[in-house]
DNA sequence: GAGTTTGAAACT
DNA sequence: CAGTTTCAAACTC
């Protein structure tokens, strides 16, 4: 957030300076300048408009886009000079916003075209070029002329600008969007050469923008209970396209100074500039990408509709994405500011873009962290905050929340698709895909209508679908304020219809709480999905379209709602978000024996014979915890639960995990609770369950593989992660300092883990796949010890996560659980083992690493979910419960060993969550997915950080 | 599809 | 901490 001192200066002098005669007095413009708003406002125009002498010109040019908003272009249009964008901007813009909103509210066209307009202006950045071109342009009023045009300006503006994307995105949204761009063009060129030179101006400005704006449509967002009505719906379109436009903006901001991308004109910048930053993403994304582009041109108003959708789903994601991560407000700023920019179809390859962005970014980052991920040096961000997911990812959770949330939803949608689809991926893939998959997704959806969503979602790693959507342009009215009810409701008014109505057919889809994808659902009627009550909610993710509940609030739009409501639950019970069901290493994948309900269930009818009972449907044992009368829990019973260990000989070594895993959740609670909302971050580091969860996992892991029959357990490993994780949990309460605990938590957990891994390490000899990993996840690694394949399987994902983050610069995957950056970090600072070894190895492992580090995320969350699915049921199914442990079934190790996503498998069982099941491929997952995402980023972050 | 049952979550 | 209420999912018809 740059201070509005910054931007005064910034105005300041563009006016002074730049502004000469400027048509309203300086001193005018000057006081505009000075109020923080204004400033931003002003540095933005003073960006856009410096050049600007064509301004002239630009209200010469009569644009078709004017027969929507005559008066907003004249608006737009008198700001010539700088002092007169400045005021405009600044002046002009709260009126016009205000307006704007207002137009939104009544027309969503018109608000588009006025958004354009301002942009245009605001923005202003194209070039003379444009302005030339804008005859021609200006005539095509038709997007889909324009935007060739607009292409071509474009590129020639921007290229020599390594933030030229934005630019040249910009200029083509203008563009496209309307002709008007033309008229801003002049000054944009101004504000190009000032983006190019400072492109945090342009942040800054957004950011600005954003106050003003983003206040208002937060205050509204509380409104709302019916939140529904129209209005809040387009407040919250009209929102998620300055958010898309801002982090379009900021993502090519940043990604252009990452990637540098010229700037191709229209779509095909964008598609370009997507293919930079999801260079990783691999072919897979590239034909996603191709296949958006396609679908672009054909129709642009469907487009437009995507685009938005995209967008809203990057509203979520921007959060989540390292430069999200900077600030929810800088990204409602930058949207603001964008807002201007944005129009429906510009939006829509905006979006598209920002999408893409947002999925590289998350790619970058979230597979990678998000926040590192990207290129944005503003990866620091913070601490996402506040993650949704946190019940599935525990620990994780918290800090991946703020960040992912917007993420959350598409990333863990998309992310779950990829882990079905195929899970394809190199960690780089997943979060391309997810990109690609959320769009596709989104799209489907919107052509497939709310009933056929699920199926879209399912199908959505296919991806090919997407263009078809229809609906997609009815989604554009729509206004993607909430996703869910985006896409639900294809017009706001249908919004409410769907609401209500909504319900039924929801219900039907989703009479069962879970999507066939496998995706959640809630059925909230009276909670707003603000409670416990609320699965989604629950679990760290957005509501999805899917859902059927009425007056959701669980959605991006609100995040600031969830986040605080989020932080009350917490409060008062720190692991309210904390994954309900803990698995210890063993039974991860063949017998859901290991994990076990947290709390523990108080069925007193239902004798753990029925998914009422928490522990039933988790496919969970009944632990000693349970309070239940009559227990017949086929995955186990109340008393058998202590006895698998026995009889494996590993019972007391499990008793022992168990409690120790307990406490280790109890010890992350509590830190959550100091630390609480700062320490999202911390929450990586809470690692203490994930820490558990994977050491369980490496444990299993190399039991599928090597020990299917006998698991012998290690106990020794056991022990070892045991008494390092207590230490290493307990330390980091000991330590307690609030924003360094996390790291110092992570870092001394990660000694002591890795110390005691080495030691089993060494016992074991296999150090070095294992070292790594050891010494990035310290305590959960040691687990791992076990066998050989263990250690092979823990060195295989920790190594690529080592390998990642020793890397960096990779998207990663999935940076794996907290630990493992911790570990990360402590790699660097001390040496482990077998320091990075892996590195060589990683890509290989990326596949795994990923899975892998979905898996030690998912400990924390998402992946568990996925994994959930498809082991907790598995597990559950192979093994009574006590017996569990004694063999895993070689089924199961097949899955294991046969591919990554068995690792995945493995590693869902870690950590149920609350929902046993099966990740949602919706949103739900997709917030999953980002926060766990988010969370590796946060941790990888962390660890680089120290 | 409507209604009932169930147990968790929330509240007192 | 216990008891009660509320809630939404699971289940039944």
């Amino acid at each position: 957030m740059d201070s509005p001192e910054i931007r005064k200066i910034k105005a300041n002098t563009t006016s002074s300076s730049d502004s000469p005669p400027v048509q309203d007095s300086p001193v005018f413009s000057y006081i505009n300048n000075l109020s923080p708003i204004q400033p931003v406002k002003a540095s933005h125009l003073a960006q856009g408009f410096p050049v600007l002498n064509s301004p002239p010109l630009v209200f010469t040019s009569p644009r078709i886009n004017s027969h929507r908003d005559t008066s907003f272009l004249k608006s737009a249009e008198k700001p010539k000079t700088q002092d007169e964008a400045k005021k405009f901007l600044d002046g002009p813009v709260d009126p016009k916003i205000t307006q704007l909103h207002m137009r939104l509210i009544t027309d969503s066209q018109d608000c588009e075209t006025k958004i354009r307009a301002e942009s245009q202006q605001c923005s202003s950045s194209e070039g003379v070029d444009e302005y030339l071109a804008d005859p021609s342009e200006v005539d095509c009023v038709d997007s889909t002329q324009s935007a060739s045009p607009c292409l071509k300006q474009s590129n020639n503006v921007p290229e020599t600008f390594t933030g030229s994307k934005e630019t040249t995105l910009y200029d083509n949204k203008h563009n496209t969007g309307t002709d008007l761009g033309t008229e801003a063009k002049a000054p944009s060129e101004q504000a190009t050469e000032d983006l190019e030179g400072k492109q945090p101006f342009d942040a800054k400005p957004v950011k600005i923008i954003e106050q003003s704006d983003g206040e208002l449509p937060y205050d509204e967002c509380p409104n709302i209970e019916s939140g529904l009505s129209v209005d809040n719906a387009y407040k919250r379109e009209y929102r998620q396209h300055l958010h898309d436009q801002l982090q379009d903006r900021g993502g090519k901001h940043q990604d252009d100074c990452d990637h540098t991308p010229q700037s191709p004109p229209g779509r095909l910048q964008i598609v370009q500039v997507y293919e930079n930053s999801a260079e990783n993403v691999g072919a897979i994304s590239k034909g996603m990408i191709g296949n958006m582009i396609l679908h672009a041109p054909k129709a642009r108003s469907e487009q437009g509709g995507i685009h938005r959708r995209c967008l809203q789903f990057e509203e979520a994601p921007p959060c989540a994405t390292g430069k999200r991560d900077c600030s929810l407000s800088s990204i409602q700023e930058v949207n603001n500011s964008e807002l201007p920019s944005g129009t429906g179809e510009s939006k829509l390859v905006k979006l598209s873009y920002a999408d893409l962005k947002a999925t590289s970014k998350r790619q970058m980052g979230t597979s990678l962290p998000p926040r590192y991920g990207g290129n944005s040096p503003s990866t620091v961000p913070k601490p996402s905050g506040i993650g949704l997911h946190l019940n599935s990812i525990v620990n994780a959770a918290p800090l991946v929340r703020g960040t992912t949330r917007s993420i959350k939803l598409a990333d863990h949608y998309i992310g779950v698709q990829v882990m079905k689809s195929a899970s394809v991926m190199s960690s780089h893939l997943p979060d391309n895909v997810r990109s690609h998959s959320i769009l596709l997704n989104m799209v489907e959806k919107d052509s497939a209508g709310p009933e056929d969503r699920d199926e879209s979602e399912t199908s959505i790693a296919a991806s090919s679908a997407v263009p078809q959507s229809p609906h997609t342009v009815v989604f554009e009215g729509h206004g993607p304020t909430h996703e869910k009810r985006g896409f639900d409701a294809e017009n706001v008014d249908d919004y409410e219809e769907c609401k209500q109505s909504s319900p039924k057919k929801k219900r039907k889809k989703t009479s069962s709480s879970k999507d066939t994808d496998g995706t959640k659902r809630c059925n909230c009627k009276k909670t707003k999905c603000l409670k416990l009550y609320c699965d989604c909610f629950a679990a760290g993710v957005y509501c999805a379209e899917s859902c059927a509940c009425q007056g959701c609030f669980n959605i991006t739009d609100y995040e600031d709602t969830v986040l605080e409501t989020r932080q009350h639950i917490e409060s008062r019970n720190p692991l309210a978000f904390a994954p309900k069901i803990v698995q210890h290493e063993e039974e991860i994948q063949f017998t859901p024996s290991s994990a076990r309900h947290k709390r523990g269930c108080n069925c007193k009818k239902s004798m753990c014979l029925k998914k009422y009972c928490e522990c039933y449907q988790a496919n969970v044992g009944c632990s000693s915890g349970c309070r239940c009368d009559g227990c017949k829990n086929v995955y186990g019973r109340k008393g058998e639960y202590i006895p698998i260990e026995h009889g494996v000989g590993k019972d007391n070594v499990s008793d022992r995990i168990e409690s120790t895993f307990d406490e280790k959740l109890e010890m992350v609670a509590t830190k959550k609770d100091i630390l609480s909302a700062e320490l999202y971050d911390s929450h990586n580091l809470t690692p203490l369950a994930p820490s558990f969860q994977c050491s369980d996992h490496a444990n299993n892991v190399p039991k599928s593989p090597c020990l299917p029959t006998s698991y012998l357990p290690s106990p020794e490993s056991d022990l070892t992660i045991i008494s390092s994780y207590e230490k290493s949990t307990r330390s980091p309460l000991r330590h307690s300092e609030s924003s360094d605990i996390l790291l110092e938590t992570s870092k001394e957990l990660s000694d002591l883990g890795s110390y005691n891994w080495r030691v089993d390490y060494d016992n074991i000899g296999i150090v070095d796949t294992f070292s790594p990993r050891c010494d990035a996840a310290p305590t959960t690694c040691h687990i791992t010890p076990m066998s050989d394949l263990c250690s092979m399987a823990m060195a295989s994902s920790t190594s690529s996560k080592t390998s990642d983050w020793t890397n960096a610069s990779q998207v990663q995957l999935c940076p794996g659980s907290h630990g493992l950056s911790s570990d990360s970090s402590l790699h660097r600072r001390s040496s482990p083992v077998t320091p990075m070894t892996r590195l060589g190895g990683t890509k290989s492992f990326q596949g795994l690493d990923f899975e892998n580090g979905l898996y030690d995320i998912l400990q924390d969350d998402t992946p568990e979910i996925l994994k959930d699915t498809s082991t907790p049921i598995r597990s559950l199914k192979v093994s009574s419960p006590n017996k569990k442990r004694v063999s895993p079934p070689h089924s199961h190790n097949h899955e294991l060993g046969a591919s990554s996503s068995g690792a995945l498998k493995s590693g869902r069982k870690f950590i149920l969550k609350a929902v046993p099941s099966f990740p949602p491929l919706t949103p739900c997952i997709g917030s999953k997915g980002g926060s766990i995402i988010q969370n590796m980023s946060n941790l990888q972050d962390k660890g680089r950080k120290k």
